[in-house]
DNA sequence: TTATGATAAGTTTTT
DNA sequence: CTTATCATAA
């Protein structure tokens, strides 16, 4: 490959490549080439020698570490390309740790929650633990620990900090230390890390075992890490470590997009980072090659107003460009109908095509409206991130099958599978043998595979039905060595029930659950169909996929169809992308800013920053939307436009309606009345399902219910009915069916029924430990 | 034990 | 509007 690298760059990205020297840090604004300085830069070091096994860069999405890998594929090799440690900071660590994993007390099978798991364990804590609710909200604790540990703060070191013990007195939380406690020892019994945990323990590896850190210092020439800004406390310190011996650092970041605080990512790691490396060379790559200068200078006028950045003079020197566009809708609707009206003019009477265009929204909520409007202009479209794919109810019950195969002491993936499909295994029994373990120490595990040793207090029919759950599983769990993940996978699906059980609910939504199964399925076989191209064998097939899986993002899903498509995302998922045309719709005070943000100057900022991000994703066209009113909540609010979209310079925007000031404009209901048609058709119709409700028969509210006539009973002094006073010929009476007497009683206690006859000569046989009767005598 | 329907509560961004 | 929780009937 004669081919000369550096000779496609401009001047300063080439200076940040060749330079190899010490630390470098790379102040990369938007839309300057980092992705291709990051690439080439790999490329000169295993050009100039280096092997590619010996470099480690990271990046924060599965997806910009592919493509990545692509670039350097296409410059170098699919040899080279492939053996580079790329990939997220989870992934990379979650692989050394699943290596590592005895010295920590783990086994190498570990799995891995996800946050729906993590909270449902806090949420089963706080429950077993008998705490107020109002006080104690499972995802609120969740939060609090996952940025505890993104501190590195354990929760021993948590017990021991006064500060957080007394804020969490004043803010009537005083147990969340022990919840802490507990949440970490339970991970660590069912041999289970989460997201965090995955940092924190690659942390704790590298203080407990200075020769298993100097292992990896070793292992590795050099380290890169993309999105620098987006770092927490942390990844920060990992990568401290592993450089610190060799110092070959090369970190590129923007502190201007830094839009990921609320995950513990610290902008300080970018601006300190000449006090880490003192010796550092510094990098600014200051010319935008994306957007118009229209678009780069209305940019730059809106993140002058944040103090917290590095100063710095993004440039363009592509044509001045359109006007970026502010228009003004009056519903949420209409805004949709606005944005499919543009799209499709700017396809007709333009040269855009669909995939030119992406509609940027701060939430994910937004975008069911916007679909609404999509389909209605018939513009075929994408939704990024949202429920992701494998975030689904039937795709997430495989998982879990896998999961506890391959590691019976995944407490969470138990908990889901158990009774589905349905075994007659209900909350009652699962709670009592959830209890019974967590008392004594014995692992779940051992309980349902041998109910019977075990003073469980559960009937023997359902002990039995616990054997043969656990033999169920237990025939899979020797196929792990065997079988590859694809044809592993599918004797789960079959075998466990999952498959007919989707199979035989021919509703709409059956249909499409069974459909996700068999899309799971190919995306599995494609996994094996890679890993044996590969040949990479890093341990046996189902472990590597269910690691994998567990650290996939929605938007690590490739829609494998080639129709044009509008891109609709969160702001969140758009960054490192860019498109030709970019609407960001819902501008709007409360929604960006985001309510919750209002109260911290510094989340105001990261907001601004937010958008600062939407902005320059647009290389021609943008167009900035919002809406006075919008239905949230199930009602109508009134929105105001956003106070960033005033701090933009004027010169460089175009608003398609002169707004009055906001201060006098027409009161909101005047407003609506121009509009009325429109905006009134949601409440009509909502109004008329009240109607319709009220027509339904009334429940006879009247009845006094049964705990009331218990109490009543008691209170005078009479004994409550068992079911033993029950005799044929007795007079009862029941709640909907009215007055009647009992004919005959079959069955054995408990399970007692009684043949009633109620007036009209209407027979009804019914459980009586269940159906609660007065008796009239 | 389980399915169903009614009621209450809650919506930021994601590895 | 959606989702989670609770109460009730079978």
């Amino acid at each position: 490959m004669a081919r000369d690298l550096t000779k496609e760059l401009s001047s300063v990205q080439r200076e940040a490549v060749i330079y190899t020297a010490g630390p470098s840090l790379v102040i990369a604004g938007a839309g300057s080439g980092k992705t291709r300085v990051l690439t080439y830069k790999i490329a000169h070091l295993i050009k100039s020698g280096m092997p590619a096994n010996r470099i480690m860069a990271l990046t924060f999405t599965n997806k910009a570490a592919a493509e990545m890998k692509d670039r350097i594929d296409s410059l170098l090799g699919y040899a080279a390309s492939k053996s580079l440690w790329m990939g997220t900071f989870h992934s990379l660590f979650g692989r050394i740790l699943r290596m590592e994993a005895q010295s920590l007390g783990f086994t190498s099978n570990f799995t891995i929650y996800d946050t729906t798991d993590s909270v449902n364990l806090v949420k089963f804590i706080i429950k077993e633990l008998d705490l107020n609710p109002d006080f104690y909200k499972p995802k609120v604790i969740y939060n609090r620990i996952s940025k505890s540990k993104n501190d590195l703060v354990t929760a021993e070191a948590y017990a021991q900090k006064n500060d957080s013990l007394i804020e969490d007195e004043k803010e009537n939380r005083p147990e969340f230390a022990k919840i802490f406690k507990i949440y970490t020892h339970r991970c660590r019994q069912s041999n289970v890390m989460d997201f965090d945990d995955l940092l924190l323990y690659a942390n704790i590896l590298f203080k407990l075992n200075p020769a298993v850190l100097n292992k990896y210092c070793d292992r590795f020439d050099y380290v890169l890490v993309d999105e620098y800004q987006d770092t927490n406390f942390a990844q920060y310190l990992i990568v401290k470590k592993l450089s610190e011996k060799h110092r070959k650092l090369f970190v590129v970041g923007d502190d201007a997009q830094s839009i990921y605080s609320f995950r513990g990512a610290k902008i300080q790691n970018i601006l300190n980072f000449k006090n880490d490396y003192p010796d550092y060379k510094l990098f600014k790559l200051e010319q935008n090659y994306r957007s118009t200068q229209n678009i780069v200078n209305a940019a730059n006028s809106l993140i002058k107003c944040n103090k917290n950045q590095i100063p710095k003079t993004v440039f363009s020197e592509k044509e001045q460009g359109t006007k970026i566009l502010i228009e003004k809708s009056m519903t949420d609707t209409l805004e949709g109908l606005t944005v499919s009206e543009t799209i499709t003019d700017m396809c007709n009477n333009q040269h855009y095509h669909y995939s030119d265009f992406a509609i940027l929204y701060r939430t994910n909520a937004q975008s069911r409206v916007l679909e609404e409007t999509m389909r209605k202009f018939n513009i075929p479209y994408r939704v990024y991130g949202g429920l992701s794919f494998y975030q689904r109810k039937e795709i997430k019950d495989v998982i879990a099958y896998l999961r506890f195969a391959v590691n019976h002491n995944d407490i969470e993936a138990f908990r889901r599978i158990v009774n589905f499909p349905a075994r007659k295994i209900g909350a009652t029994t699962v709670n009592k043998i959830l209890k019974f373990s967590n008392d004594s120490n014995i692992p779940v595990w051992d309980l349902i595979s041998d109910p019977h040793n075990y003073n469980l207090n559960i009937n023997s029919g359902t002990a039995d039905k616990l054997i043969s759950f656990a033999n169920l599983i237990d025939s899979f769990t020797p196929k792990i060595e065997t079988l590859n993940a694809y044809d592993f996978t599918v004797e789960i699906v079959n075998k466990s029930g999952l498959n007919t059980e989707l199979f035989m609910d021919k509703t709409p939504e059956g249909v499409s659950r069974y459909e996700n199964i068999q899309e799971l399925l190919s995306g599995v076989r494609d996994f094996c169909e890679n890993r044996e191209k590969d040949s990479v064998i890093t341990g046996l097939s189902i472990l590597d996929y269910l690691e994998n899986v567990s650290l996939l993002t929605n938007q690590d899903i490739e829609e494998d169809d080639n129709v044009e498509r509008v891109s609709m995302m969160t702001i969140h998922s758009a960054k490192g992308l860019e498109f030709t045309n970019v609407f960001i719709v819902g501008v709007e005070e409360n929604i960006l800013p985001n309510s919750m943000t209002l109260f911290s100057p510094d989340e105001v900022e990261e907001e601004r920053r937010l958008f600062y991000v939407a902005i320059t994703r647009a290389k021609e066209n943008l167009i900035i939307t919002y809406s006075v009113s919008r239905f949230r909540f199930g009602d109508i609010t009134s929105m105001t436009y956003s106070r960033f979209i005033d701090e933009l310079d004027p010169q460089f925007i175009e608003w398609l309606e002169k707004p009055e000031p906001q201060s006098q404009s027409l009161s909101f209901d005047d407003e609506l009345k121009k509009y009325a048609d429109v905006v009134y058709q949601k409440p009509i119709r909502k109004i008329e399902k009240k109607l319709i409700k009220q027509e339904k028969p009334l429940k006879p509210k009247n009845l006094v219910s049964v705990k009331e006539i218990d109490k009543q009973l008691a209170s005078a002094g009479v004994v409550p009915i068992k079911l033993d006073d029950y005799r044929q010929g007795i007079k009862v009476k029941h709640k909907s069916f009215g007055e009647g007497e009992i004919i005959e009683l079959l069955g054995e206690l408990p399970d007692i029924k009684a043949v009633i006859q109620f007036e009209n000569e209407v027979f009804k046989t019914i459980l009586l430990k269940y159906a609660k009767l007065e008796i009239l005598q």
